[in-house]
DNA sequence: TTTCTTATTGCAAATGATTTGCACTTGCAT
DNA sequence: ATGCAAGTGCAAATCATTTGCAATAAGAAA
């Protein structure tokens, strides 16, 4: 039931860039090694601390370097959610917005044909085409009984 | 026909300010003649640079702090679109969501009743409450005949 | 496998937007 | 008119992210 942010495997980025005519380096590696773990939608220090438990020479520099050519290439997509650092999610899969849990900082996606039909009409009655867009629902548990 | 963003009148900002217990200031003066006039969403920089035009002693961190203090107070509301700084305009009028021109940067305000009760839905459904929302469309004009 | 070219890296310094510490002003209640 | 806390300008600090540079290491070629 899992589709839209389907995690990739690590081969499979390493052939996006090497396909992209990129070399496949250590820190790359230990990186692309953390993505396809896919644990959430991770923000640059995430990935970085996450990639240091595993080869403490990453540099913070390289994880943003990384996200930049991966980002470039359309591996990953980048979000940046209210007041915070970008969050990064492997792309490829259909589109999708999100809800982002207030109190946990938890990412999670939804899509609605009906929603996207509605943008479409807007933009189209105001003279417009969609270049890109991005719905977020920042919301909160609901407690008690309520099913 | 003009009611989203409505514009505020400068007396109108110099009460919410009072009422909340400020000082009315030269330079808070000057700043809320510039949110009063209305043009478009403006980010700090701007606002700093036609306040400057009136009185060019009025700093861009007295500009940063009215922003916020005016947030705070819920007299104006601020969006950060796409990788730009903050753009602010007057709060109060009913909820709406944007539309972008990605060429221009010009921003149309819109809004669509069944898109926000999808959005309740949406996250009701998955167990959770909104407490806000941002919905916006990044655009490009469409040309020729296209009536 | 050794060589060699150049992409990639780590580090530190630079950026850009926004915030903040501080000593000096200035609203404005008395 | 006065007094003092709120507000200000300025410079320095923050935060996330980018970049310059000299050193390093992929991986094509020999």
């Amino acid at each position: 039931m899992e589709a839209m942010g389907e995690p990739k495997s690590q081969e499979r980025y390493e052939d996006e860039l090497r396909s992209a005519g990129m070399r496949i380096t250590r820190p790359r590696k230990t990186i692309l090694k953390i993505l396809a773990e896919g644990e959430g939608h991770p923000d640059a220090m995430t990935i970085f601390h996450r990639a240091s438990e595993i080869d403490a020479s990453v540099s913070l520099s390289t994880v943003y370097r990384t996200m930049k050519v991966l980002e470039d290439r359309g591996a990953i997509q980048r979000h940046v959610f209210e007041g915070g650092p970008s969050r990064f999610e492997p792309a490829g899969g259909r589109h999708h917005d999100h809800l982002i849990d207030t109190e946990t900082g938890e990412v999670i996606e939804f899509r609605s044909d009906k929603i996207e039909a509605l943008q479409e009409e807007i933009a189209r009655s105001r003279g417009y085409e969609i270049v890109s867009h991005r719905l977020e629902l920042y919301v909160r548990k609901i407690r008690g009984r309520k099913r």
